[in-house]
DNA sequence: GCTAAACCTTGAACACGTTCTAATCTCCTG
DNA sequence: CAGGAGATTAGAACGTGTTCAAGGTTTAGC
């Protein structure tokens, strides 16, 4: 262990090396499968196949397809660079806008991640920790937290659970989501409901008349579509 | 067509009567089998052979695993029995203690509702329309509803799109409850946390202040366990 | 009361995720 | 270079949810 952890950070073993390298191909094979043949397309004997690798190694180098689909969902790097490029004054008004370019990334791309997605709710094994991207989290919390510095909150509320309570809701609308129980522009409407309530709840005397506007705004839209 | 809606209103034609039966029969079959063997004991084959039918019956009867966990969720009948105990002056106060009522339910009996739960989150097929007991709905729609008669919120807030908010913050934390992400009491706390925040961004003026002692209190009990 | 059609049950079968065994191959170490 | 350790492989197998053709049963019409 300890010669590993010295040999390690210089250079990969060869061994590890194609170990890596299999593992680049599961996952390339993965997305590729998903992509073309859409939600029911990923299976493990395809993949194995697709991936020029026995139907065991994708278990042995992740442990199940779950934990692969896992794997598919934290590999996807464009979603920081779409982030990256929203710029508003307000923090926010930053927070709604990257809602909207979330749920404009997964609907707009609805075979992919209605998979991905599908199989973060399968709950069959316990594949516990970071679910979803750790940057993304890291991302959020920057939001959150830019707000709380702005002074957008009240002086006693922790940012961190009202963060983790915006997660919560989304999770679920995704869920309705993937499951067909509701359609994008509903799912955009809740969750800009969603979020200006929770947010609502927790802001300053002075920021809560722009967030009862998007509230109210929503809801509107909301009942619109009975 | 005609004739069977004349007939059936009276007494159940013999072939209909035995499908009642059987269907009866594979409810309660899978309501004993999750009981004794816990989450991973309800196979469609083993509960077969305990309701004395062939492996296709309940296919014929319920179209799918799902249908059938859902089917027992809405038989059980204790809930409403329970709740119907909760007497309380103020209509917020009724939600919160609906909420705590509904959460001890669920995880008082864990094998049970784990292996219930986590049925109904899975997204395999595209099982629409009322998951859960609708009768529960109408209970908690009714919560709703008589905090904002009681002028609980504000003028142009809309019960229903906040009840379906609390919804899915509830399911979404149920979720991590199955999956084991979350202890019993950090789901009370979460739960209580995430209503009160809700009701708060929805909440007239004067209703505020206990709503936010509410939610304090609850992130003071979530922060203590780090 | 009989017959034909609709319905239901049945056992076999399919595809899936996952695990296992034994054999083969590849790499690291002495 | 030889030995051993580690990983991948093919293959079969297990248990799962689900479907299907075949045959039995109930109902409706005459």
């Amino acid at each position: 262990m300890s010669a590993l952890a010295v040999t390690a950070p210089q250079l990969l073993s060869r061994r590890e090396a194609g170990k890596a390298e299999r593992r680049r191909q599961i996952i390339q094979a993965a997305r590729d499968l998903i992509r073309e043949t859409g939600n029911a397309g990923l299976s493990m004997r395809g993949l194995a196949a697709r991936a020029g690798v026995s139907l065991a190694t994708p278990y042995n180098l992740f442990g199940s397809k779950r934990a692969i689909v896992v794997a598919v969902l934290q590999d996807v790097r464009e979603f920081q660079e779409r982030f990256s490029t929203l710029q508003a004054i307000d923090p926010i008004e930053k927070i709604f806008a990257a809602l909207d370019l979330s749920i404009e990334f997964y609907v707009g791309d609805p075979a992919f991640y209605r998979t991905l997605w599908s199989a973060v709710f399968d709950a069959s094994d316990g594949l516990r920790g970071e679910i979803l991207n750790p940057k993304r989290d890291a991302f959020w919390r920057g939001l959150v937290l830019d707000a709380a510095r702005a002074g957008a909150f009240g002086d006693e509320v922790d940012p961190d659970p009202l963060l983790r309570q915006m997660e919560l809701l989304l999770r679920s609308l995704m869920f309705d989501w993937v499951v067909g129980e509701i359609t994008p522009a509903r799912l955009g409407f809740m969750a800009r409901h969603g979020y200006a309530l929770l947010l609502m709840g927790a802001a300053a005397p002075d920021w809560r008349g722009p967030l009862r506007a998007r509230m109210l705004e929503a809801q509107a839209e909301l009942a619109k579509a009975d």
